[in-house]
DNA sequence: ACTTATTTTTAGATATATCTAAATTATTTT
DNA sequence: AAAATAATTTAGATATATCTAAAAATAAGT
């Protein structure tokens, strides 16, 4: 199966839809995760539904085929095994990766991923946490919450974070907050779902509800 | 100067054919080199001209510019960094690296490319002998001593044959030494200056002192 | 110098990927 | 259920990159 550059994004994004919600994927939610018109969407799933790698009736949305979430694993392989690789050799601060991912996950050649994955050590996850499929498109996670879900007194590891958004990254390291930081809640603010925490065991501050809802932690017992 | 991929290819191979001569490029030999056609070369000859990367008068062909000049040379540095990582990180041969450097060349991050360059320890050649240029596009000639002078466990790439004796090209032809082939000196023997080499990490020969004088190598660390 | 051959350019078509604006279908409100 | 609203699709345009076939310019042969 080929896809061109612009299919494989598309692909990815209808991918990365699906996972949230268990219905079909609406043209408007891939148009504005691509930052395209509706119109675009329409004419390419078209083209995709005729490639199979997604099911598809008018009006009625999108749904990624058996087909397409294999190829669809395979470019987020490739994407996390090359952010791995600039975080871990090439020294870049994990807010700086995504957008060159986004380029070198489209390089063609399955010889250089294998052996980029047995460069890098056959890494699980990538510097934001998120799991790196292995070349099956398998998938292995470790159960996790939302840094908001925790109740006062309980113990999480940061195990990802979204990788779509640099300002809050920036603002994460800035407090000094990474994967693998152990948090601790110790205070929950009802008016506004703000948190008291610590991290690492030393130092302590309030995060807003928002950024509590974006940081996912593995529970720590 | 933004270009598109494609531009980057033409640009590319305008600057390898203004190397042969130094006359301008004609539209045949571009439209050859990219195995595409005489009529499609025109068009993106008028648009690289419009974006002054190169010089062009209808039916007179193309010279590159300066601009255009200190672009090519960054392609070909990035192809080159990317070469050198693939067979001395990843473990390609170095007849294997092309079509993945191809590739890769196009991948947009000034950042990337430095962090590359010196993780790879600032290489000034590629695996096939070929200088790399630096950030500001200068080359620098690397050093060049005869096979002979080599010492023993010590590597060069074939950069220089004497073109004058067909009896040694043929010679040289049939053991399998081209220009770019990468020889280590395994074993020297003080009897008669010949030496146990061997080419491409693969054919172990003896060579005799009077091959090893005409044979130019550039040293490799 | 004139004819022939080659090279190069233009004109018109095709394919991808995008857009705006209008039409169509689905959903929601009253 | 009819009207209003929202979502989606189609129609028609634009931009890139390519091609074939025909025209124009240059180079070569006699």
């Amino acid at each position: 199966m080929k896809l061109s550059l612009t299919e494989e994004n598309y692909l990815k994004a209808i991918y990365h839809l699906s996972d949230d919600s268990a219905e079909g994927v609406s043209t408007n939610a891939i148009a504005e995760e691509l930052s395209t018109k509706a119109a675009s969407v329409s004419d390419m799933i078209r083209k995709l539904s005729k490639k199979k790698v997604i099911d598809y009736q008018k009006y009625k949305g999108v749904q990624i085929t058996e087909v397409g979430r294999k190829i669809a694993l395979q470019i987020i392989r490739k994407h996390r095994l090359w952010e791995v690789f600039l975080v871990e050799k090439l020294s870049f601060n994990w807010d700086e990766v995504h957008d060159v991912a986004e380029q070198l996950e489209h390089i063609k050649s399955t010889t250089l991923i294998s052996r980029l994955d047995e460069f890098l050590g056959f890494p699980t996850m990538d510097p934001h946490g998120d799991p790196i499929p292995d070349e099956n498109g398998e998938i292995k996670e470790s159960p996790q919450l939302p840094l908001s879900e925790f109740s006062e007194n309980t113990t999480g590891i940061v195990v990802k974070v979204p990788d779509s958004d640099p300002s809050l990254l920036r603002h994460l390291d800035k407090i000094g907050m990474k994967l693998g930081s152990r948090i601790r809640v110790i205070e929950k603010v009802e008016f506004d779902n703000s948190a008291l925490i610590s991290i690492d065991q030393s130092k302590e501050l309030y995060l807003s509800g928002e950024i509590a809802k974006n940081i996912m932690l593995a529970i720590k017992e």
